[in-house]
DNA sequence: CTGAAAGCGCTAACAC
DNA sequence: GTGTTAGCGCTTTCAG
């Protein structure tokens, strides 16, 4: 017995599928006679019938259906934030098809294809370069964009974001409160947003401190492990003198932790290290990184509130708009005074 | 300017759509002289024309897009199986959707209804409990099913699966190699094949190196870390004198560690612990985790390329494949000899 | 080798 | 209130 189909549950119920339709429909059910609607529902369920979302879609010119772009599902940040994503957007019925690029230009591009070709009705980026240009009204192809934890070039493009610099200044405070004095910063790319805010505020901070001369930078092309241990093994060495380093995630921070070992240097004891964003399990490594938690679940749950907002076409005519979310510093065992 | 359809492509290049619809699949584009082709394709080209998947679906009664259901995607060990799959699945065209169940019933329930209803063309299931009747014949509402990481409760549903058994002899004898006799076990879940296969090798393996009474057993009743947890500390109350520990999986073993932490038992000098998977990040904790490395990247490939297989009707009648992925044990500083 | 026509399963005017 | 009709964009006989 093949899948039953609306006109089996017509000829069933002995109305017309058109009948049917509207009575499987919320809104159209109640031009109906709640006991043709009724019957109907019965038919269907003896049937088993189950609507072809295809077909509806074709129909409706809505899928329901949304598209995400991210660099690589196994960086554990994005989980996260792809459960809250996937909790609010299947609330209203929406489901979400991933695609991972793994920074990859021409990836990404095929990705944004074969999303576009399945007829996604709105579209997530998380892996949004600054300067990119195709999306800076805010549209890809014509469908609704959002980006997550990073913004546009300008504010054009809707984007849920941590607020990188209340995390940064947190750090600041609280490393400068220890009594550290040489801090370094191990920055994220340079064409990414938070990579760029990071390493900025992270400088204004310094300069609010009192630093007088700008603080040392080494900066990673990708946030990776490698790279942040790549990254942190130059710092160390051209700054003999650092007792803390701040990373500009939890990924780089790990690979400083591998580097600093390599050195042989003491976490805390000898530099105290800080990471960015409290991604999971960073708790569990030794030390347990003090890093700043950025509410990766709820950056989810918002970026898919703006994005249904702007494919159901409310909201509109506030282009724009760039919701920041608010991060706490978490401070575990991998900070602490320096050395005496 | 709308999205260009087909119809669009056909006046440009001065053919019918159904011309268009051959020039544009490898197929049938054979059927048509070279020069048309061609003229079809620049058409095309100069549109920006995208075939629409949606419409093309409804008519080959066939989606391109694979169903997978999880239990939780922010559990480390999914995300690289996942990777896995995407990229064989990718490669033959096809999407896949992702659904999270939490492990209750009812949202796997709701989860299998809009995939189906999705019209996915095969469905993976890495969530299924051992006695679950509805896929005995490797099939969900007709569509094809592939199970990932767990086995049916026979062998008559098709799986990628580790070998357990080799991992936990693996295990075994690593631990008694170090001087271990008394090795107790957290075990997972009994209603799911991993549980309930690793317990059995444990005791049958504990049993080959003469063990004369059976080992200590405590089982959690999910695979989670809380529950790792609770379990561990059952299993040290009831038996002080442990020198080992071997938990069913990574996410029980962290919160082994957990327990013991509380207990003040240090790890390895007092008591060594095993986990199972190799998910990642476990190289990082402290200490770093020994464990049985189960190739989850290739477990997806695999699982991917059994579901392509039945899903395109190629190697009908081998139904019951279970397909066996080789582990590999780990030592890290979990563990060491026993104390004197 | 290419065009005409039907139809996948559904929704939305438009009738009655 | 409910049936009739047309058509979403595509593929696939069937003609020619």
């Amino acid at each position: 017995m093949p899948k039953p189909t609306m006109s089996d549950v017509a000829r069933a119920a002995g109305v017309d599928v058109s009948t049917v339709s509207r009575a499987l429909n919320e809104r159209t059910a109640k031009m109906l006679r709640a006991e043709t609607v009724e019957r109907v529902l019965a038919a269907a369920d003896e049937l088993g019938y189950r609507p072809n979302a295809l077909a509806r879609g074709l129909r409706t010119q809505r899928s329901h259906t949304i598209g995400m772009v991210i660099p690589d599902l196994t960086n554990p940040f994005f989980p996260p934030v792809v459960r809250g994503l996937e909790d609010v957007l299947g609330a209203s019925g929406y489901t979400l098809i991933l695609a991972n690029t793994d920074n990859d230009a021409r990836r990404e591009a095929n990705a944004l294809a074969s999303l576009v070709g399945r007829q996604v009705d709105g579209l997530l980026l998380a892996t949004s370069h600054l300067g990119r240009r195709d999306v800076a009204d805010g549209r890809i192809d014509g469908l609704p964009v959002v980006l997550v934890n990073r913004r546009g070039s300008d504010d054009g493009v809707p984007a849920a974001v941590p607020d990188d610099a209340v995390g940064v200044a947190a750090v600041v405070e609280h490393l400068t409160g220890l009594g550290h004095t040489a801090i370094g910063h191990v920055a994220g790319p340079q064409d990414t947003s938070t990579g760029r805010d990071r390493a900025e505020a992270f400088a204004a901070a310094m300069a609010d401190r009192g630093a007088g001369v700008p603080p040392p930078v080494v900066t990673a092309g990708v946030y990776g492990v490698e790279q942040g241990r790549a990254a942190c093994l130059e710092l160390l060495d051209a700054n003999p003198g650092l007792t803390a380093v701040f990373a500009a995630n939890d990924l780089l921070a790990i690979g400083c932790l591998r580097a600093l070992r390599e050195r042989d240097v003491a976490v805390p004891d000898e530099v105290s290290l800080v990471g960015f964003n409290d991604m999971p399990l960073v708790d569990l490594i030794e030390p347990p990184l003090t890093t700043v938690r950025v509410p990766q679940y709820e950056l989810g749950r918002e970026a898919g509130r703006m994005l249904l907002d702007a494919v159901e076409g409310r909201g509109r005519g506030e282009r724009g708009a760039v919701h920041t979310l608010a991060p706490e510093l978490v401070v575990r065992r991998s900070t602490a005074a320096p050395p005496a």
